[in-house]
DNA sequence: AAATTCTCCTGAAGGC
DNA sequence: TGCCTTCAGGAGAATT
């Protein structure tokens, strides 16, 4: 399941190959993903040269001078770069066209979308009100002690909304919380300035290891290129329910936290 | 306004 | 072997 770090493999290892690179074609083969694919793709983007590739959130941005792809690969999708010998698979939906291959889009559980903007992408109503990139200075402990006074939500649940921050999903919220000894079910408002501070320095932590690795080898994901990346070697809690607690030995708790199944060590996180 | 629930979809895994 | 059920999950939309 891509998560940030699995987003910015993607983008780093499609940028090289396609930026000023022009598109021949576009195939769309199934249309229905979260929201339709945008119509006439193919007359949008026929002859049309990559300008550059970069990532918001967990959105992939591939800019062209007159507009930008908007890519979100949902929970099941990958990006692949293929040669033209390599034929279609099964739930690759849609095919971008370049002189020796292909970038094709693939998602099993049609959760991701592939749509145009010929706006400023962060200006897109899907991003306007997103919340600040994790790995930048604007995601930092006063940022979170000033946003979470009043509230009463959880933690687990506040880090994972992108008003908040954007890009840390289930298995990285788990795996920040853990680091930083914070129970998931804690209340925002009681957490204090330096435990924040604490949070993010984990939170940017785990996900620069994650890049570093080439992001989390979970169920349907691959590196563009095809090779796995081998972040899951390193996961201290995501489902390990019932596995000694890393730091202590106790057994890792799981139980659903904000509609996710969440793991924890009810000793360590407090 | 904020918190909670619903929704899209397929494939893997487990039970019988 | 195979059918059925359950679960996984990003995040916008709908509902409370």
């Amino acid at each position: 399941m891509p998560e940030l770090p699995e987003v910015e493999t993607t983008c780093r290892g499609i940028e090289q190959h396609i930026v000023g690179k022009k598109i021949r074609q576009v195939n769309v083969y199934q249309a229905s993903l979260r929201w339709p694919v945008t119509q006439g793709l193919h007359n949008l983007l026929h002859q049309q040269k990559v300008i550059s590739v970069y990532r918001r959130a967990k959105y992939i941005l591939i800019q062209f001078l007159h507009g930008s792809l908007i890519l979100h690969l949902g929970m099941s999708g990958s990006l692949r770069l293929s040669l033209k010998a390599e034929s279609r698979k099964k739930h690759d939906h849609v095919e971008f066209e370049f002189a020796k291959f292909y970038l094709r889009f693939h998602d099993p559980r049609r959760f991701g979308c592939v749509l145009w903007t010929s706006q400023v992408p962060e200006q897109h109503p899907l991003m306007a009100h997103l919340g600040p990139e994790p790995l930048t200075d604007s995601f930092n402990a006063a940022l979170l002690y000033r946003l979470s006074r009043n509230k009463k939500s959880t933690i687990k649940h506040f880090i994972m909304d992108g008003k908040n921050v954007v890009g840390i999903g289930n298995i990285y919220a788990c795996e920040s919380l853990f680091r930083s000894g914070i129970h998931p079910l804690c209340r925002v408002h009681k957490i204090s300035l330096g435990r924040y501070g604490y949070l993010v320095k984990n939170a940017k932590r785990v996900l620069l290891e994650a890049i570093q690795q080439g992001g989390t080898t979970l169920k349907d994901f691959t590196r563009s290129d095809g090779s796995p990346g081998y972040f899951a070697l390193k996961l201290q809690v995501y489902g390990k329910k019932d596995k000694p607690c890393p730091k202590c030995g106790k057994a890792i708790l799981s139980r659903i936290i904000s509609q996710r199944n969440t793991f924890y060590c009810n000793n360590c996180q407090r």
